[in-house]
DNA sequence: GTGGTCTAGACCACA
DNA sequence: GTGGTCTAGACCACT
């Protein structure tokens, strides 16, 4: 059972999908607090740690972190450690409605025109929704 | 409705997520033929109207092209185009799946970062799903 | 006299103030940009002519690069540059209003730390603010 | 108004300008004898009371008393606490007004970034240097 | 021990 | 030529 302030992520990385490193371990990260699985305050693995997990260089490892620093996902704190946040982003009603138009079109552009069906992709998103846990209602 | 000879695919890059374009082309050709809504002897796009379609280089796409060529997946003939070879491409429901479950979980990652709800999400996609001309349903 | 699209920024690195050398680059970029030396679509020196101009190394000035990209302060084209973006940042009164003060306290505070009083601080803030281009009026 | 002996001095951090905190520390007791705020004899918080205030290490804040002692800044009676010595510290107008002339740059940069105008900026100052009780005049 | 910065140099992707 | 990724290893700042 995890104690809040550890973190229990299993990280893996595609060593051959061309996906750089830095950016898999950031959408690992991103994942897991979409699906709750990270919350605010939680340490992530040392940098080193990591490093040694995933057979990379601390650098790559470092490169991902900082970048999700610079992102607000995470915060940094000198000699401690690298922790998630509580990163909140304000929009109103029009620009959340222009930030989500926008990727979604981008979403169902790539889903298009790899010959997937509105039907298909309906299905999909139902399935990995509930997975991710996401919030069924707008508050 | 295709009419063998010409080609109706609507390529998509995703500028940001480090895959190389060239393999963007490919993996969107492969699907295409694996779906059917590519078969042999149809016309792939000009490396030149490709390029102008994705605002790359030329030799972007003729780089996808010529690795193509090389699995033989298309073959060009000298001064009248590029066509796909009768190479089979195998991608059974579980992949396919898997290629979509993969695009989806990026997208409502994202889109739980910005706090949206499973139903503005459906909402969304079921009105620009439409607006894109998306078909319906799976072939 | 400068064309669009050509830079003729001078950077210059203090390398005893122990402020990160990518963070310095960064910084005189957005001051140029607040002056108006820097303008949308403006490239910027490549990352191998900075770092031979400044005698770093170009990880250095990549790492700068990369964290502005990040910031959407610059865009770069793979293989063409890195050049100024167009970023636009939309807030409504309320945020504007937070924003302001959250970045003004925190500069008080560190004037005041230093001695100074409020009637240096604001002639101060009169020299630069003309020097800068800062617009004078909201509109 | 000081009672000589103890220090009114309000210390203030930049978490995130990559200057060391220590150095900060030493640069802000500099500032404030030369100044005059702080003369030979008063004390300064303890490394305790001020790494609270700070809410960093004590080891930071005693390294930068350590640092301060050997360049004859302060002495450090065993037992009593740390008081600023006799040294002279040499900062005249022109230097005073650069280094006030720095974070302005700073923070005015930061402001341009949001689009604040001038306007906005000084009656942002005016009423926060009420709140935050600055100075009115210099001494 | 923690993360941060910088160098040096290799190799890849793209124009 | 452009920028991007990764490794290896040094040294610094902070807990």
């Amino acid at each position: 059972m995890n104690t809040k302030g550890e973190s229990r992520l299993e990280f893996s990385l595609d060593m051959k999908s061309g996906v750089p490193f830095y950016k898999q371990i950031i959408f690992q990260v991103e994942m897991a607090i979409a699906d709750g699985r990270l919350e605010k305050g939680v340490q992530l693995p040392t940098v080193r740690t990591l490093a040694v997990d995933l057979s990379i260089n601390p650098n790559t490892v470092a490169r991902a972190y900082a970048e999700m620093e610079i992102r607000n996902i995470v915060v940094t704190q000198q000699g401690s450690g690298t922790f998630i946040s509580d990163k909140k982003i304000n929009l109103n009603a029009i620009e959340r409605e222009q930030v989500l138009s926008q990727i979604t079109k981008v979403y169902l552009t790539k889903a298009a025109s790899f010959g997937f069906s509105l039907e298909e992709i309906l299905t999909n998103i139902n399935d990995l929704g509930s997975e991710l846990k996401l919030k069924k209602e707008t508050v």
